[in-house]
DNA sequence: GATAGTTTTGGGAACGTTCCCAAAACTATG
DNA sequence: CATAGTTTTGGGAACGTTCCCAAAACTATC
């Protein structure tokens, strides 16, 4: 109370109206001059808010924590954390011992305003706990549950895309090589590539579709699983995944896309400098980040606010591991 | 107070001793049917502790977030969190802007009992203002300055490894893709390659260094510039710019290792599936990452704690990529 | 210049803990 | 069974804010 009183200083620190223009500037010269800050511990204690948002990374999507894809999650994240004045906690798991040790915790929600979960796996048990705590959260990952808000990328219709690239081109028999089976992600992208071959009339052979783990290794020994069957074309359900096959292709001496064409999910960097070039299909990666962030905030700022399902659109990038149409037709 | 009364409930809760066992159970019984979990906010009002220990990834370093290397660092900081029920809160910064607006919030650590700073950046802002404000914090990365707490790995040990296992196979011209030269480990590296040519008696020529940023694509490029130069091997300082460099040598038709040897530094997974896999200089980031946590709650705990240097030692793991002795000698 | 109305300010209570000290309840001893 | 000593318990104060309401200070009107 450098200048004059208590709770007008509170005014003037959540520019609140009804203080004198006069008094307000005086108080916060006095405030920036002793570089004062409100505590947070107080602040929290009586207003129930803490400033704080939850990302929580779960048990079965651990494994998937070195994907390139988190780094990037993480930024659109912490941007959007930035900009609106919050603050990102992380949590991860990494046994069943520690899942269930702090998931009270963060039910309990006395921690964080809102949860950011990664629910890319099928059948999530958090999401129901979290629903039944009324703990404000949006998931990233699409969510049957009307009630759940979530965001997502259009896994479905981006391999739709992609297998209607390699159809147009040309090619007959067009494998995939798609992600774990209960990744819903992976799910969704397997079902835009039978969808696309169903469409088109072209008869889905279950030898031509096999399963990796979205991991570069993976990717590798999928493709060699699949060698045998002799694909014309495969769609890889992530850039990982395909660097990795075409590494197998390379070491059986096959060219893409002369013998092979290969087409990836997701557009990370390195797709632009592999042997061939990849193509790929582009998901806004750092934008959900984002999104996600600020659809919670209106979710905390409006509690009648409706679920909100948001999901964004994927974008063709072509380069060369697929060939063009003039060769093809050449061919 | 269902069962007898406030304070003494205090004292079960953070179990403190001179409270009768009969009692003692009773209370557990209560918490434990209601659920009970004490106000974090209210606690920490009083202890003035939080229970959060934050990240911070200055915006120098931010561009290498992406690098395979955080999401394995951020694995061992939560999962020594969790198992000190601490919280980890990640502050990443986008823009200078932000930064200078979030520097305040974290120096006035209101927000949490202690920083990890991941300052492998030469003349790293942070730091001073760190020591200056007296915020408890260990530094990522090593650093001059005797007051800090510092993990770090070996960078030059283990690049002076990697460079006497070329020389001892036989190698002469021996080059470098070296990181980014403002990036403190990669300094390290290059010292590390520069002191093992020294010993050895091996001419030091500036045309067979060059520089990456750690990103596959900078390995390809950074290659690319090398190759006029005829290297015959190529101490990589990271293994994705390994990957990135093996990629330009085989656009170029280049044997690996007959033609040119090849070793990295990390012993990222895609390297065991690199053609040929990759030899490369192991480092334990998660060991990191835990310790860096043990290390700041150990400070925490004791003010009068002196500052901790610790160095991890790196481990050569050899594959494929620096052909064998027996082989060199035929040669 | 008194009155009513409006704007601005100040003080008490509350948020949910922990800490400290005093009170109460036991226990042992003569 | 009184006393001293020890263990256990309870209540007040404090942590640093915000919120609410009442008091004070202005402003306009007659």
């Amino acid at each position: 109370m450098a200048g004059v009183s208590r709770s007008t200083v509170s005014r003037v620190i959540n520019n609140q109206p009804g203080v004198k223009p006069e008094v307000q500037q005086r108080v916060s010269k006095i405030v920036a001059e002793t570089g004062y800050y409100p505590n947070p511990a107080a602040r929290s204690l009586v207003n129930h808010q803490t400033g704080i948002i939850g990302l929580v990374v779960p048990l079965q999507v651990q494994s998937l924590f070195v994907d390139p894809y988190f780094p990037r999650l993480i930024q659109g994240i912490t941007q959007a954390c930035n900009n609106h004045d919050y603050t990102l906690s992380l949590f991860l798991f990494h046994s069943d011992e520690e899942e269930s040790k702090l998931y009270p915790k963060i039910l309990r929600n006395q921690l964080f305003d809102g949860i950011i979960i990664t629910a890319t796996q099928v059948n999530d048990i958090l999401v129901p706990q979290l629903l039944a705590n009324k703990v404000p959260f949006i998931s990233v990952g699409r969510h049957e549950n009307s009630q759940v808000s979530f965001i997502d990328v259009d896994n479905v219709a981006g391999a739709y895309t992609a297998v209607i690239h390699l159809i147009r081109l040309g090619y007959q028999r067009i494998a995939t090589i798609a992600g774990p089976a209960k990744n819903l992600s992976a799910v969704d992208r397997l079902q835009g590539y039978l969808n696309a071959l169903r469409d088109r009339g072209y008869p889905i052979d279950n030898e031509l579709i096999v399963n990796g783990d979205f991991t570069e290794v993976s990717g590798y020994e999928a493709m060699q699983r699949l060698l045998p069957h002799k694909p014309e074309a495969v769609f890889v359900a992530s850039d990982a995944m395909a660097v990795g096959a075409l590494r197998a292709l390379q070491n059986g001496n096959i060219a893409v896309p002369n013998q092979i064409a290969l087409i990836g999910f997701d557009d990370f960097p390195p797709a632009t400098i592999a042997i061939p070039p990849l193509t790929t299909i582009r998901q806004p990666i750092k934008q959900v980040g984002i999104m996600a962030v600020e659809v919670l905030l209106d979710i905390l700022n409006d509690e009648t606010k409706q679920p909100q399902r948001i999901i964004l659109p994927t974008e063709l990038v072509i380069r060369d591991s697929c060939g063009s149409t003039i060769e093809r037709r050449r061919y």
